[in-house]
DNA sequence: ATTAATGACTGAACCGGTTTAGCTTAGTCA
DNA sequence: TGACTAAGCTAAACCGGTTCAGTCATTAAT
């Protein structure tokens, strides 16, 4: 068996009492048995027992993630790997766990933190992908768990929300775009439910207004490349056919580009395509992808920081983190001068 | 405050002893007192309070994944996303939690089991890419925590492995490459130091010495981009250059396809492309890719319930599953007459 | 009829910590 | 000198379950 508290207790000489004083730094004990006492406890090699530690101060020392996704797919978003990636680089230094729970549907995620909750799992939890009507806010609030979300909701939040402003990448990428002389600009955006497929819209619509041009055609599609592929046909036949075609994701982007050029269309002679998040794969493609990086691994360790000091009783303020910069590289182009068909 | 076991006691007037029995299903309590009891608890609204359970009882009630790969490059691998969902999907129904750690280095990854153990966070852990010579085995051995691995690694492990032939796919794209006329065929492969690496090159080369062909060109890489485009440019420009290549995983397929496309070559007029995953992206890719399916998800929910079972003491056997078939799509086709430069 | 065995249940110990209440002892101040 | 305070520590309760040892009544065996 493990060393206990008690072990150390006896052989120190001192009571359990006592030894939970000192190795919690609490006042109660005398410098002269403090020290002691950690002697003893690092002579015996003892260490914390989790389990005990929770059940006395009703702690988890976790925090959860819960991934609503169809699995199948979500294996394609290369932003989650590297998220939770960054929420562990900050869990690790304060000695928590990341426990996921992935969910197939809008209910299993609603049950997903309601287990969470009812069995004491998690300290807190980080909400991904934030939709316009949020119903988690309000479950989240009831079960009394403290949060953090990515971007701020629409609907009212008393969570803490660390902010990555998406808008100004696709605004960059729509004044390059119209700086290369393109003035039908399409857009390819992600479900409309999200906050981050309409930001992106939004975002795509006000550039262009700005530029002085007709927002022209919006598909909304669903982040898939499944999605990526039916919209871009639907916008490539298109009367108001756009020259260039600004995408919320890059696997949209990718499997729109693979769509194009196997119509026998070249990028970006016939066609300009951006996309959004600069996976690795963007620069191997051919072309390599115009992109905004979306940085989720800083995303994942502030997001984590942020719930952590949430938890230690600080207040609940908005993070703001640095804007991406658009990143352009071969898959845009001037405007071609009669498009090809 | 919660419901607890004592309120439920008080109510149906019995000792917090046979509540417990009740509730477990245990004998020493009488059909109707165990009836009576279980709608009192009900009534109360009772829940086990897990951090208790676990207290007396040693367990966790999670199972431990611990993920090593430099977390920049994680969000490139689509297999993880999906074998974790897999494995949710079957620790959903046991109620079961999993505690997810991502670590950047081996030193980290060692880290990282300890601490689960230490801590006493998991009742047992999922090892996956196993590696030729693979430490962690004897470190888990060590630390007592059950295991299962993916595949079953060659030093020898008292762990039951979830096996999934890789082989087969491999041989069949070979075969496939075979009798479109190609005679040299070569291989990009993964680290040989993990034995997926190693049983992928081992099919390739037995596959063509099958075929009576020599083995050809086989070029270490690293299951990343950019590693498949320096293997492909390596294997392009060298005297013994093949009409074909095999994969070890779509990424490194995508980005070498991309690389000779940018050369100028034609997929598969020049060059025919094999890979292995069948991410979603290999449809829409253009041409699609021919590739292997790699059932992530499968693989997770099978891995997990062995775990669960081995963790219940059934024993430790291996456990098959169907090796994947060749999906043949438009990046492979007849060898070329004569080869473009 | 006496003893043994069984079933149903209780009380208390236990898991390994935290926390409260209370007890000593020494020091301060009037 | 006596009352009061504070520091330093202990004993015990507590968190919410599990489990062991023992009590008591009933039934079976001799």
């Amino acid at each position: 068996m493990a060393v206990t508290i008690s072990d150390v207790a006896r052989v120190a000489g001192v009571s359990k009492g006592a030894v939970s004083y000192a190795l919690n730094g609490q006042p109660g004990v005398s410098e002269g048995t403090r020290d002691r006492i950690l002697k003893v406890a690092k002579e015996l090699g003892w260490k914390p027992n989790l389990r005990a530690k929770g059940l006395s101060s009703a702690k988890a020392f976790a925090v959860g993630l819960v991934v609503a996704r169809d699995p199948r797919l979500l294996g394609t978003d290369p932003f989650f790997p590297a998220f939770i990636a960054g929420i562990e680089t900050t869990l690790v230094e304060h000695e928590y766990a990341l426990v996921l729970t992935v969910a197939a549907s809008a209910d299993a995620e609603e049950l997903g933190y309601r287990k969470l909750a009812a069995d004491g799992r998690v300290d807190g939890v980080i909400l991904t992908d934030m939709r316009v009507e949020d119903s988690r806010i309000a479950l989240l609030e009831s079960l009394k768990i403290p949060a953090v979300t990515l971007n701020r909701p629409e609907t009212s939040s008393p969570f803490p929300a660390v902010c990555m402003d998406d808008t100004e990448g696709i605004a960059a990428a729509v004044e390059h775009l119209v700086s290369l002389g393109h003035t039908k600009i399409g857009h390819v955006g992600g479900p409309q439910s999200y906050i981050h497929g309409r930001s992106r819209r939004l975002a795509w619509q006000n550039a262009m207004s700005k530029a002085g041009l007709e927002a022209g055609s919006f598909i909304e599609a669903d982040f898939t490349a499944a999605g990526g592929l039916a919209a871009t046909a639907e916008l490539l036949r298109s009367a108001q056919r756009p020259t260039a075609i600004i995408y919320a994701n890059d696997l949209m982007a990718t499997a729109g580009q693979s769509y194009a050029q196997s119509l026998g269309l070249s990028v970006p002679d016939d066609l300009s395509i951006t996309g959004y998040d600069d996976t690795e794969l963007a620069t191997y493609l051919n072309p390599p992808l115009t992109t905004v990086p979306a940085d989720p691994l800083l995303w994942g360790r502030v997001a984590a920081q942020k719930l952590l000091s949430l938890l230690g009783g600080a207040p609940a303020e908005d993070v703001y983190l640095p804007s991406p910069k658009l990143v352009v590289r071969a898959s845009t182009g001037p405007v071609p001068r009669t498009p090809k068909n």
